[in-house]
DNA sequence: AATGAATGAGCGTTCATTCAT
DNA sequence: TATGAATGAACGCTCATTCAT
């Protein structure tokens, strides 16, 4: 439990892999100044770069600004509170996710079933990634004492389902709502559920590639063959 | 992002939903010695206890020790340090999960596929209890950042899908191992998935029945035709 | 001894009672230039209000720029330090209830007795008013540890007193100076303590009609009657 | 205004007067443990010597801790919130002013008249000292912003009162309540008043022998001469 | 087995002030 | 005039840990 501490202790700043996330856009709040701009843009990659590195303890004000070789003083003058950095992290990063996942199923002249099925391996492929495998684990965790971050995460992920509906609705226009959102729902958390056990670092990784063949059959056998009885 | 704080300062010791957590079974070191071994096991109950209702971060030793009705000084006599009550708390969680599960398809006289809806109809019935929705995510969070913790998780999860290895090697004793591995996996995770969407207190808590249906539908149909190609 | 700070943040700008605090007169420096006199005004009486509202502690060079509107920057432009902008607000606090009472007693065409009596009234009346109440006792705590304050506030009191001086003198052209000076004195600070127990909210404010004729009476009794021995 | 922050820079621990507040008495919740008693006695009169000497803000938990010699950590212990600490102390320090005033005029065989003046010449006989006149202020205008001061203070205050109206009620038995309860406020707010004016190191601190004179003879005539019409 | 006491580090936050633009 | 940016110090508070009794 305490290598979270010494990590703290011992890391210096370009240790760091802000690298892994630069798609962060930050709402320019002084049109004309760039300069805090980019300083807010930076504190949140940084944030971001600390949560997924180290964990969301470890993301303190003080670690956030000597990461960014800012002084404490100046960072709460660009985020007064930690509140208001977080919240403008997590509405960062949450956008950042919706800008990739959205557009995805957007691509006409496939079928159906083609489509369902790149979806799935575009999750899928994204699972492993260390922001990804990092960042949901700590958000699920967090949505569960705190209701900013369960309702922005939940309405990710509403988002996030919205094309895997229009799919299955093309392809099984017969299944009532109710059961045509279920199937949606259970595709997409069990792939989530994957995260833990195929994600970065996690003990099936290397397994990946056939997770993903058994698990698009599945999903698709699933919503040809699926009766409400 | 206040609750946790405003939740520390507002409950009472009483509100503590230990009741919830009662089976943990703490090793008893000094035999003969009870009052300290009940002591303990009070320790761990209340830890739990905190951890379900407020989160990691709520549970620190002063918390503890005060929602125990215990000095500070006397609690860190039992566990000197937060590490030692920490791990010897994830082990007793994770033994009583263990003690929860594997006896589960012992249960002779059965079918391999009326065992199979059977196991992941127990696993997914427990999905939405408080104790599961929220020690769980915990545990995938810290697994992110503290090895001692993945190991001791991946450990659990391991045992808990040797039950369901068993039971897909009888249905499809034709596979190699690593496609039955990887299918007990896949469901194992696809289960797992649901906690955060279909959890206590989460969105999609009242369509558990259908998500059940529409998983073990899945699941069997998948084991039956799986094939490696 | 929490409610400043929660006061601190839910108050808005409108609630602040600037209204009661319109007669500062703020010294023009910059002839020709008024805006940044007119400025400089607004300054000092929003600095008075949270003064009033919220006490000294309150009156922060950030809170009084967010209430003025201005940016803590720019403040700083018009009162280098908060050091500056105290100095100019006592001084113009002190200033405002010199123009106050100093003209009160010079109607002529009243006897000496009525014209105490008169005093001594608009004194009294002054006491529940929600600025004097909460301003003096600042002001005595402040003066207890900063000379600056100390000075500024005796030399009011000096000039408060300078008219009862010349009533009783008129009344009494007996009495040694020093004997005139100490009545002065007693009748000035007999009515001062009054502001903590029968000032705006204060226990007593309800009955400041039968003190205010205790008062009076008593003092016009003291004047007729004193005699050094 | 910054002279305090030198003086809380400069000052050494060996300048506080502590010696002048030594009549506090801090209850003893730890029966058997002296150690932490005494400590909790020390912290109290250190915190009351820095409000004397340099006022309520000065009087932070750094403060205190380095003037005591304590370690912030440990100050915390004994006191857990600022808060804690400045309830207990205002308890103990009203508390103290009551067992001075209580009991003064218990002493028998005096008639009413000889009571009366001695209950004013010992409250005015400890206006100048420096506890009362730095402490009072602050209390005053604590009590503007902060209800807990401000029901405290005037409960002290009525305590105060009860011997003064007992006298008074001998004096005059054919006075209403109301007149006689005015009666006492205004001679006891009259005396109060002149903290400000002839306390320590107040600019009329000298004449005080002329002003007890003057405020004892009015209040005794106003007494005996009060009729409410 | 239990308690009180103490330490040192860290937390989020507020603040007066300075300065370049 | 006015704004944004930055600094350094202090604030109240929580924490894990150690230790004497």
């Amino acid at each position: 439990m305490t290598q979270l501490r010494q990590l703290g202790r011992f890391m210096q700043r370009d240790e760091i892999s802000t690298a892994t996330v630069t798609d962060l856009i930050v709402p320019d709040r002084n049109i004309g100044y760039t300069k805090g701009h980019e300083t807010r843009e930076t504190i949140l990659r940084t944030a971001l770069a600390i949560l997924i590195d180290e964990g969301w303890q470890a993301m303190s004000m003080r670690r956030i600004a000597t990461a960014c070789g800012l002084k404490l003083g100046n960072l709460t003058y660009h985020y007064r509170t930690r509140e208001d950095l977080v919240r403008e992290l997590l509405d960062a990063v949450i956008a950042s996710y919706e800008r990739e996942f959205v557009p995805i199923v957007q691509q006409d002249g496939l079928r159906p079933e083609q489509r369902l099925e790149r979806y799935c391996r575009l999750v899928l492929d994204d699972i492993p990634s260390k922001k990804t495998t990092r960042l949901f684990p700590e958000l699920w965790a967090l949505a569960n004492h705190d209701p900013f971050v369960h309702d922005r995460m939940h309405e990710l992920y509403a988002r996030a389902r919205a094309p895997l509906d229009a799919i299955i609705a093309e392809m099984r226009p017969d299944l009532p709502a109710e059961h045509r959102e279920t199937l949606v729902l259970f595709i997409s958390f069990a792939m989530e559920g994957s995260t833990v056990f195929a994600g970065y670092e996690k003990p099936f990784v290397a397994r990946i590639g056939l997770i993903k063949r058994i698990a698009i059959g599945s999903f698709v056998d699933l919503v040809r063959s699926y009766t409400p009885d």
